[in-house]
RNA sequence: GCUGACGUAGCUCAGUGGUAGAGCGCGUCCUUGGUAAGGACGAGGCCACGGGUUCAAUCCCCGUCGUCAGCUCCA
């Protein structure tokens, strides 16, 4: 038989007869690899594991250590969930199932509302479907067969997907009576599957479309072992613990009233706090790097936002009018038109720019209810807004300084890595922007240049960019390794033209300046929300709401802990004592929960020698300590805001 | 906005067609206890809101509001 050559990863060459299938060749290298694949890259083509290899070339095996490999071996989890529902309900119409990130899902046409009951069901069902072991086949299609075939199965939404494919011919899987449209790769049969859970059911519409018909969408996750599955349920349980929504009610941060309406926050003392400091770090911030801090109203004439053309691109987004000695005024969506009538207030000189105004600045805007989530999507929110009014010329290095802002501020408060997003206009949906193609082109190649002089790598989003201009949107990471949407930078020559914005050149004509819009934490509800899971609620000492607490062991030593107390207020450090009539055990044990950074315990010992019995979050006991020097050791830390 | 689930004490949650329970928290008292929960007693509920069915509704049905999981849309 002829003898081919596969070229492995590692550069070396294996010789194998021809028509030897990738399994095979698994096995010939090794019983654990042959155990583990799931899928294989040849020549850079996916194929499944029965693929016979016909031809020598290069070969990477696939295991679902491999992200795609984890996509195949879910995509079949993805199938075998759809034939387990086709038993149980026959008259479903299947959507699309691919895998995503951390599982799959599947979206059904079922006239039958599904429940959290009804997903157990199912789940049993697809542990039988695994156990009978059922070998995934490929069926190559003309167009017309596959249509005829999925007409015969009134699958109308695979007949859409089928009319709408350009290329020649289709595949098809089967696993026994099931019969998917899909391009593959497939495990070679069910049993492959070694552990998944289907975790929840919601409305998606088909295509996305709101305009379509709404199907049923269940969500479902699966991994090679018992064990990587349970870790994976364990890590969506402590992420739920660190939700911010129960972290901010235990800890007392923020609430919400329905009697005051929804995705309206309430700042509790200690959440204001936290935000305090922000504001006073970011104020500084921003003054060293030459921004003037302002204020702004919060309504302004209907005619304004005509002016801005967000009655033309934002409406939906933006409250009803109110009438005003009947003139109708508008709740701000933005701060922006507000800065540009204080930039028109005096005529400007090219001396003057770049002019940066910065202000903390709150805004409303409608949000369709379904789309409200606790502190990250609400009505009204206040931005760590700035607009900085320059000249052509000044663009770049203004995008440059403004990124290095964001990465300064967000080093500080922990978030080590970040994903940079170029957000571009869509050729094809002009209606959603004002302006002309030119000053857009112009626009996206300044952002562009910007983080290329920087030597920054950034991925491309079509149709992300605002309504007057393209933005560099920068995605911060948290300690979990979740993107949360942080800093923006959009460029906008367009309001300058709306509004006629001037200033006086060094050659004493008239020039149109250019305006960058700005946030660097977002907005301090969003952001506050992302730093609430990004600590777990812990947060370092010079945000933490308490950062001392004095802990008295009996009465007779709590007026030593109020002279404590006494010292460390007058200090600056947020400092109570914890009088009530309980033991030692249950105020730390209170403590920790409330996860304040240091505890003081004092009793006779430390009143004696004038010391404080020091335990920190994280440390556990640390001895004793004399208590001035330890409010050195704190005053440190919350200066340095280290801890 | 759409689909589904949910809404019971301040919080987390049980529960039943015959007007309600636990733990934590809160209050009072006992206790003065050395590094993650001492004990006793007590207060606290229009069972989200509005209709309907029923002799009787927290429970069943409809609607409204809100929350959650998503879709769609965004700082």
């Amino acid at each position: 038989m002829e003898e081919i050559n596969v070229i492995l990863p590692d550069g070396s060459v294996k010789k194998v007869p021809a028509g030897t299938t990738v399994e095979e060749l698994a096995r010939s290298i090794g019983p654990g690899l042959a155990r583990d694949a799931v899928a294989a890259r040849f020549d850079g083509r996916l194929i499944g594991l029965n693929e016979p290899l016909n031809h020598g070339g290069h070969i990477t095996i696939l295991t679902f250590d491999d992200p795609e490999g984890r996509e195949v071996y879910r995509h079949s989890a993805a199938h075998v969930m759809a034939s387990a529902v086709k038993r149980l309900y026959p008259d479903a119409r299947l959507g699309i199932g691919p895998a995503i990130e951390d599982g799959f899902y599947y979206d059904f046409e079922i006239d039958e509302p599904l429940t959290p009951d009804h997903l157990e069901r199912i789940e049993e069902t697809m542990r039988e479907i695994v156990e009978e072991d059922i070998p995934f086949e490929c069926m190559p299609l003309e167009q017309d067969e596959a249509l005829d075939l999925f007409a015969e199965l009134d699958e109308q939404y695979k007949q859409e997907l089928i009319r709408e494919m350009e290329e020649q011919g289709v595949t098809a899987y089967r696993h026994g009576e099931f019969v998917d449209l899909c391009r593959g790769p497939h495990l070679p049969s069910t049993g492959r599957l070694r552990a998944f859970k289907l975790l929840s059911v919601a409305g998606a519409y088909w295509r996305g479309d709101e305009g379509r018909p709404q199907l049923q969408r269940i969500y479902g996750t699966a991994f090679d072992s018992q064990a990587a599955l349970d870790a994976h349920l364990e890590r969506l349980e402590q992420a739920r613990k660190r939700d911010h929504r129960r972290v901010g009610k235990t800890l007392d941060l923020y609430s919400i009233h329905e009697e005051g309406g929804p995705g309206l926050i309430y700042w509790h003392p200690k959440g204001s706090v936290v935000r305090g400091e922000i504001e006073d770090f970011w104020r500084v911030a921003h003054r060293d790097r030459g921004y003037d801090i302002v204020y702004s109203p919060h309504i302004a004439k209907k005619d304004l936002w005509a002016t801005s053309g967000h009655l033309d691109t934002f409406q939906d987004s933006m409250f009803g009018a109110m009438e005003v000695d009947g003139v109708e005024y508008i709740l701000k969506p933005m701060n922006c038109p507000f800065h540009i009538l204080m930039y028109k207030e005096s005529t400007r000189s090219y001396r003057d720019l770049p002019m940066r105004w910065a202000e903390m600045g709150t805004v409303y805007r409608y949000e369709r209810s379904g789309a409200l989530h606790g502190l990250l999507r609400v009505r009204g929110f206040t931005q760590d807004d700035a607009h900085i009014f320059c000249r052509p010329d000044q663009v770049e290095d203004e995008v440059i300084e403004v990124v290095r802002l964001a990465q300064y501020m967000l080093s500080v408060f922990g978030y080590t890595d970040y994903e940079i997003v170029l957000s571009v206009h869509d050729e094809l949906q002009p209606d959603k922007y004002i302006g002309t193609p030119e000053t857009w082109q112009e626009a996206e190649a300044k952002l562009a240049r910007s983080l290329d002089r920087m030597g920054l790598a950034y991925e491309t989003d079509v149709g992300e960019a605002k309504f007057y201009g393209p933005a560099i949107d920068i995605k911060m990471l948290d300690a979990l390794g979740r993107a949360w949407q942080g800093p923006t930078i959009q460029l906008d020559f367009n309001l300058p033209e709306r509004f006629d914005l001037e200033y006086a050149g060094e050659d004493g004509q008239i020039h149109r300046p250019v305006m960058i819009h700005r946030t660097v934490l977002g907005s301090m509800e969003r952001f506050f929300g992302g730093l609430i899971e990004h600590y777990g609620g812990a947060f370092p000492t010079w945000l933490a709401p308490v950062q001392v607490v004095v802990i008295p062991i009996t009465d007779d030593h709590l007026e030593y802990a109020r002279d404590i107390q006494r010292d460390y207020r007058a200090h600056g450090i947020r400092v109570e004592v914890d009088d009530r009539n309980e033991k030692v055990g249950y105020k730390i044990r209170n403590a920790e929960v409330e996860k304040v950074p240091h505890m003081l315990v004092v009793g006779d010992r430390e009143v004696e020698a004038e010391t404080v019995s020091v335990r920190s979050r994280g440390h556990g006991e640390r001895g004793n300590m004399d208590y001035r020097d330890f409010q050195s050791e704190v005053l440190e830390e919350i200066e340095n805001r280290t801890g």
